[in-house]
DNA sequence: CCAAAAGTGTTGGGCCTACACCCATGG
DNA sequence: CCATGGGTGTAGGCCCAACACTTTTGG
């Protein structure tokens, strides 16, 4: 112990092999919208422990790149999505889990980040890739590991951040209508939102969305065509968009 | 690398002398209030790389703790204050800085933390207790590895957390007035409040603060003794507290 | 008496909720 | 022609920024 504290990285000597010797993971919990529900992408286990139980897909940082971009590494491989796809998606830092137990064969420190992809088709099992597959946020049992303590801190992180970011987009296409913004947001959230009121809120933040020129398109056949929209340059919503009732909605 | 994609803890084969080794430490970015500027504890390196240069607080995670543990066992150890203050103190987790090249030395994986104190008493040096003292936010030369970006990102933080949360009472002292905790706010964001408006704000917010039965003190020797408070019970503030103009004032 | 800080009151405007109401399309 | 969803308008109310004013202390 007092090896170790004479080897902070702050002060005194300093010993390369004095270091404890810890396994670095990312784990991802990358949520979509589909059928107008929020859906999770897990893996199945294939190995002890856990075996045959869900989890977040994930693997070790590698020696030469950063957490972030293992995790984009990985979220490229467990969706089979091209690189240049990938790039393009939103990934964000959620937080690091370290407890000393959370995997019983050795110390592992995970880092864990939230993915938000628009309506992607399945991911395919090409190649080397995975057996990821899309799952309905709650409808799947218990996770291995602490992967369910994760995914629940990720999906409130998605829900806090979609009150003053315009992160919201992220789940969408490129273009898209103002009736598929407010799903997402109803879904994430769990509510219903008055649609006028959303319109006006959307379309009054500066850099939010922008018209697409000539654009319209029918959400389900039935309705008034809708105009189409793109994502705003902006980032922050000034002012935010609140839930209704206060917070929450677990 | 197709060694460790197949050691990774989601699929495939499993090699527990497969994994990369990295070092896994914890920084600290602690703020306090006093003389109405925003402080932060620094050290001074004594070792190459970056020697003489200040520095955030922080070491290894050991064996059998969590990164949490041990970034209050450091502050704890940095500070020189008891274990039982400490224990009470806010401490939140930050974000994970893991850039390959962050420490010239060997591959460190850092989890950084955020602690608020109230204007306690210099560090004490005692003892194996470290040489960390208070600074000005800002006023301090660079800091050494990517310790400026930490602590920006923790002042950005802290920032915002103020706006939802009943934070600032972790920079007052147990019984303090509202002038005290108008302050924070002032120091912490760096612009000046509404004195009326601020006191109905906090006081109409329930379960922010509680007003102590006799007490009545004075701030600065002149004007009206103001009335104490005492933390609340709540943690979010509902609404929340905005800041004046938008967002930041960096 | 004056400066400084606490505390109370008031008012005008902005924003937002909750509706009512038209428009365009598919069946 | 009716159900469905897109889009516009409006009235009421709540909240809040801004500022005037009183109170209580130290010098």
């Amino acid at each position: 112990m007092d090896a170790y504290d004479a080897g902070g990285h702050d002060a005194g000597d300093y010993d390369p092999r004095a270091f404890p010797p810890f396994a670095v993971t990312v784990d991802l919990a990358v949520f979509t919208v589909r059928d107008g529900e929020l859906q999770v992408l897990l893996i199945e286990r294939g190995q002890e422990p856990y075996k045959g139980a869900r989890a977040l897909p994930g693997g070790f940082v590698l020696p030469d790149e950063s957490a972030g971009r293992a995790a984009r590494r990985e979220l490229a491989e467990e969706t089979g999505l091209s690189a240049r796809t990938t790039a393009a998606l939103h990934l964000e830092q959620l937080r690091t889990y370290s407890d000393p137990d959370r995997d019983p064969r050795m110390r592992v420190v995970s880092v864990a980040y939230t993915a938000l992809v628009p309506d992607v088709p399945e991911p395919r099992g090409g190649g080397d890739a995975a057996h990821a597959q899309w799952m309905p946020y709650g409808g799947h049992g218990p996770l291995a590991f602490d992967h369910d303590r994760i995914l629940a801190d990720a999906h409130e992180r998605i829900g806090a951040k979609l009150e003053y970011t315009c992160l919201a987009t992220a789940f969408c296409p490129a273009e898209f209508t103002l009736g598929e913004l407010r799903q997402v947001y109803e879904t994430v959230w769990g509510v219903e939102l008055d649609r006028p009121n959303f319109r006006r809120k959307v379309l009054t933040t500066p850099g939010f969305v922008e018209a697409v020129a000539g654009g319209a398109r029918l959400t389900s056949g039935r309705g008034k065509p809708a105009a189409l929209y793109r994502a705003g340059p902006a980032n922050a919503l000034h002012p935010p968009l609140l839930r209704p009732e206060g917070r929450h909605t677990p």
